[in-house]
DNA sequence: TATTATTTTGCATACGCTTGCAAATACTTT
DNA sequence: AAAGTATTTGCAAGCGTATGCAAAATAATA
């Protein structure tokens, strides 16, 4: 039941042309007649031909396939973001190899060499990051390498955040206005560059206002992690009436606890900000004040330099961060009279 | 700054033997002499040279990628799906290459045709159907298909999902013993196997307890469309006292209008069951009754399937139904004494 | 040690395609 | 109509690798 394969020859071969006629005809600069292009399209659809890829890329040097490297598909940013990304690879004719960075897996290096066995045209991390040593592999083999929602001291990498700092600072901000005094803050993976640039702007804007954290915990991103964190901290002698949480992910996981393990009311006694603004965020059930995550911007700036990197190989590294917006919801009460 | 690349042919020169050789040492099944392969192996890493998967592919017929087709990362049993079916691939040595099947995009067959460009070795169409002209193309090619939590009347297909019918009839047998009376259902796209079969085995189960629905509305696995379906189903003279939504993802939305918009009591008022058993289905705020879909089961199936498929070329499809428990939860009441 | 069986190695070809080059064809211009 | 210019076409080489074949090297056996 295994047809043979249909290669370009035996088009050929139907049309009367030569082969490189018919790789003409479907290479998109070349040139061909009018009329040998009929003959050789009509041949094609008849034999059911279409190019081998992979064939292609060997002479070209391009793949037209871009590796993706993610870690974490439980936080619900990075599914949009992931779906994102490949549709607009996808209208742009590139396709996207995914990569998890699981904690199973050895090393982002490893994965990094992999994808790149694939000769893939550019490479996206997102939220992952690279040794210096792997860096100057891709580097040296011209595939540009692009940091998606972190970003890393090394400036030979462009990266594309969301504007965390200023984030941070909105938050702050917002809470200092709505009266909060015991202000709280529950991290992310300190590792990360947006966990540390998110806390970086909060404490500051804090200190501009004279205040200083009330309490400080870390949940690492992970949701378990927040829960332990937001007991620890909300069973403490003086509770906070407003905390921080580094991500939206880890916020539903405080705010469960706060709710259903303590019983304290959302916004009367605490109130809770998170970060990235995912779709839960809005459901009334949770109705979660946060500072949005533009995925759309920021997948399509990322989109238009790693193409940028891969037309003109000379194109410099950029750091970009983009302002995102605090969404106010119903997790934070902005006068403080209902406080206890 | 780019520097060359490296191939088995400058290894060979460096490490004193024939190209072959270098071949061999990184073929899987090939013969070296312990002294080749360390001359080589010292060459290859001191040149940095990794073989290039293409150029392989070319030769072997085999690209060692998987072409994954998503129709709906929004619904969040898929980005864990995903995430299982990358990991277990990667394991194996094979790389998934991501296809959205998005709304804007053309057709399926579109999608499935430059898959098929890409040489890949089998294609796993998660929740997305492909017209039986697509099918033989696949079929003559010799590139397998596996339909993952969807399945089609054409056997000519592997098949993986849940036991579809059996969930719906353990719903309904769970929600008759808990005395309701009102049941009511929100189905999913009609298109797909997954709310056929639901529905068809909870009508079926409530039929033999001498029961109908007492009411139905179709919500199109979209929460905006469920949403609509719920404001409708319950703002009708008698409402519904239990709802089986089609999804998880629904039933979020679903519970969210009886709540917060029309002030009803989860479970003393309805019972809200749904389908999937997605992480947020055991968080607190939902708290939600559900049938679990085993999706790591279901991925070791979809990836020993497709391997066997790619090993053997003679396998059979076949259609794996995988049985999953329902889940209880507090959306559900047990016996009727609160009831209205 | 001579002979045979086994393993290793290099040569050369092929995978399906793109592309530089020169020949052939088509189209302009005077 | 001839010369010149622009376009199309086929030829052939090559992208980086795997692999059948026969020669060479090694191991096993008598």
């Amino acid at each position: 039941m295994v047809t043979k394969k249909i290669t370009s020859l035996e088009v050929a071969k139907l049309a009367g042309v030569s082969q490189s006629a018919v790789s003409r005809v479907f290479t998109p600069g070349a040139s061909a007649s009018k009329k040998t292009e009929e003959k050789v399209r009509k041949a094609a659809t008849e034999l059911g031909y279409r190019p081998n890829v992979l064939a292609r890329s060997l002479i070209t040097g391009r793949s037209r396939i871009i590796g993706l490297v993610v870690a974490h598909l439980d936080n619900y940013f990075y599914p949009e973001a992931l779906e994102l990304i490949s549709n607009s690879l996808q209208k742009k004719g590139y396709h996207v190899l995914v990569f998890m960075a699981s904690k199973t897996a050895g090393s982002i290096d490893d994965v990094v060499d992999e994808i790149l066995d694939y000769q893939v045209d550019g490479i996206i991390l997102a939220s992952v990051a690279i040794s210096s040593n792997l860096a100057s592999r891709c580097n040296a083999r011209g595939v540009p390498v692009i940091l998606f929602n972190r970003s890393q001291d090394d400036d030979r990498f462009s990266a594309i955040t969301s504007d965390n700092i200023l984030g941070g600072q909105k938050v702050a901000r917002f809470l200092i206005a709505g009266g909060h005094k015991r202000i709280a803050y529950i991290a992310g993976w300190e590792g990360a560059s947006t966990q540390r640039d998110r806390e970086a702007g909060f404490v500051e804007e804090l200190k501009q206002h004279g205040m200083s954290l009330h309490a400080r915990e870390v949940g690492n991103f992970i949701q378990d992690e927040a829960r332990q964190a937001a007991r620890k901290m909300f069973t403490a002698n003086e509770i906070p009436d407003a905390v921080f949480v580094a991500s939206d992910d880890m916020s539903f996981a405080v705010m469960d606890v706060i709710r259903f393990e303590l019983g304290l009311k959302i916004p009367e006694q605490v109130s809770v900000v998170g970060y990235d603004d995912v779709p839960v965020s809005s459901w009334p059930a949770y109705d979660l004040t946060t500072v949005r995550q533009p995925a759309n911007r920021m997948v399509a700036e990322t989109i238009s330099m790693i193409l940028e990197c891969i037309e003109n190989k000379k194109t410099k590294p950029r750091q970009i961060k983009i302002d995102g917006p605090l969404i106010m919801r119903g997790s934070t009460r902005i006068s403080t009279k209902l406080s206890k």
